[in-house]
Order: C-alpha cells, then structure tokens, then sequence
DNA sequence: ATTGACCTTCCATCTACTGGAAGCTTTATT
DNA sequence: AATAAAGCTTCCAGTAGATGGAAGGTCAAT
C-alpha cells in the first residue's frame, strides 16, 4: 500500500514514515513506479514506533523495542532486558505523571478567581525541593 | 545562589538553565561579579519546570502552567481551565503508559530464548490496527 | 601566586521532526 | 483525449529544545 494510507493506518504523518526510512528504521519494498509499498506488517511496525515514540522512547530505544517486536523468535535476553528496564522507566512515569496529575487538580482546585495569597500546594513543594 | 547549586536542587543542568533563560522563562537575579543569583523560589520554578518537561508538557505549556504555579492570587479562570485540560491529557497519557507496559511485559515474557514461532500478542497488535 | 572549580558569553551541533519547492504518476472530470 | 487534482518522489531549509565546546573572567584553597 502507498505511504498515504500507511499513514493513516498508523498515525505517523507521511514526512515523519519517510524520514524513519532515512534513519534506517523501517524500509518497505518499492513499486514498481518507484511508490513506497508498505505491507501490513510495516503498518504493524508504525504503529509500534508511534505508540512507543508518543510514549517518550527515543528514536534509538525504539529501534531496539522494534527489533524486540519484529524479531519473530525473540532469542535475545538482552533485548527481554530492555524491555523489562523500559517496564521499569514507564512505572516511574506513570508515578510522577499521577504527582503531577495530583498538583495540577490542586492548583485548579484553589484557583478561584478571588485573591488567596497563600497556598498549602506551594508551600508543600518548597519543602520537598529543600533537601540537596 | 549560584548555577551550580540551583542546578543540583533543581535536576536541571545548568546549560539548560541558562537556555530556559534566554528563551525568557526564568529570569534570575544578577549578583555583583556577573553571577546568576537564583532565589529558593527560582528553585522551585526550576523544578516545577524540570518534572513538567520530563513529562512531555513542551516549553510553551510549561510557561502558562509556570504562570499558574507562581501567581500568588491565581485569578484567572483560563488558566485553571488550561491545568484541567492537561490534567485530562496527563490522564490519558497514563492510560496510554499503562498499555505500553502491559505489551512490553508480555513481550518479555514470552521471550526465553528459545524458538517461538508463534506470538499472541503480535496478532492482537495486529488484529487492532486493520480498522482504517 | 597559581591551581582548579566555577562562572560568563557565543557559536556550533544534535535529535526528531516539519515545511516547502520542483517535478513525476495516477485518478477523476470534462 | 485533455486536463486538473491528488498523491507520490527527492532534496534542502527550518524548527524545538536542548547540549557541547571554546575562550575567558572569578573565586576559594593550597
């Protein structure tokens, strides 16, 4: 299939797919006329790096979790490795995505409009950052 | 205090520091001698903004939310109404961490090693990317 | 007084795209 | 059949958000 429908299969934007054939990352067959020819599988593949792009894996680690994904036989325990340290790094982000969440719901929360001079959100966070 | 401390506190290297600086993000003081001067507050700036960008809120977002985090009165509705909107994509962003992990953990699992030809989770990547 | 750590500015480089020009191919319309 | 629009190609330039290094000033300790 042409890149067009590759990229709405997969939500990467054209520019981006032909740019990740630039860096090596994924290379589909040509037609005939010279058209990228993207099978299923390539579409797989995109989907996988936009999601794991999206998600904050750089470029590089995701050429790692792609060949992790791709390598039908997944004889590589330095790979599992990987995945399972990547595992890891999503745990702490979700972790400081829900602190995040939290401050943010908070600082919504006191945000009236009116004028409170004082707040208990700030004053917590300041406490925090002091050790060092 | 100096770069160097601030940059401790913070988690942010100083170089980006300097570069949050030129793009007008955090102005700090300016001692005698030339020195950046950075108060408990900038600190805290400084680290407010180290979290959000590691959580992919880009430097634009990071300087409205940057506006609410230090306005003492926080009256204005539009931003309260901004940190609700990035509470819903810091929600959706933990969903979408939450499933990374999964795949990447049944992944790992099924890597031993040995020769699998065949992978449950592949054709349900695969079975979920055929609508378009 | 000099060594080393720390600070300054400035300019170049990097990652990961993104946009646009110039031109060929395919599909739809007249 | 002719032409216009859509979609593809390559190539080159620009963007965001840093990051590295040179050249040089400052400060604290030996």
């Amino acid at each position: 299939m042409n890149i067009g429908i590759a990229s709405k299969k997969s939500g990467l934007p054209s520019k981006t797919i032909r740019y990740y054939e630039d860096i090596e990352l994924l290379k589909p067959a040509r037609a005939e006329n010279g058209y990228r020819d993207y099978s299923l599988e390539d579409v797989h593949s995109l989907t996988f790096l936009q999601r794991a792009r999206n998600l904050g894996f750089t470029v590089e680690e995701c050429r790692l979790l792609l060949s992790l994904y791709n390598d039908k036989n997944r004889s590589s325990s330095e790979v599992k490795s990987l995945a399972l340290h990547k595992v890891a790094t999503i745990e702490k982000k979700i972790a400081e995505l829900s602190a995040m969440k939290k401050m943010l719901t908070s600082l919504a929360k006191n945000c009236h409009g009116d004028n409170r001079p004082d707040c208990p959100i700030l004053d917590e966070i300041a406490g925090e950052t002091e050790k060092v």
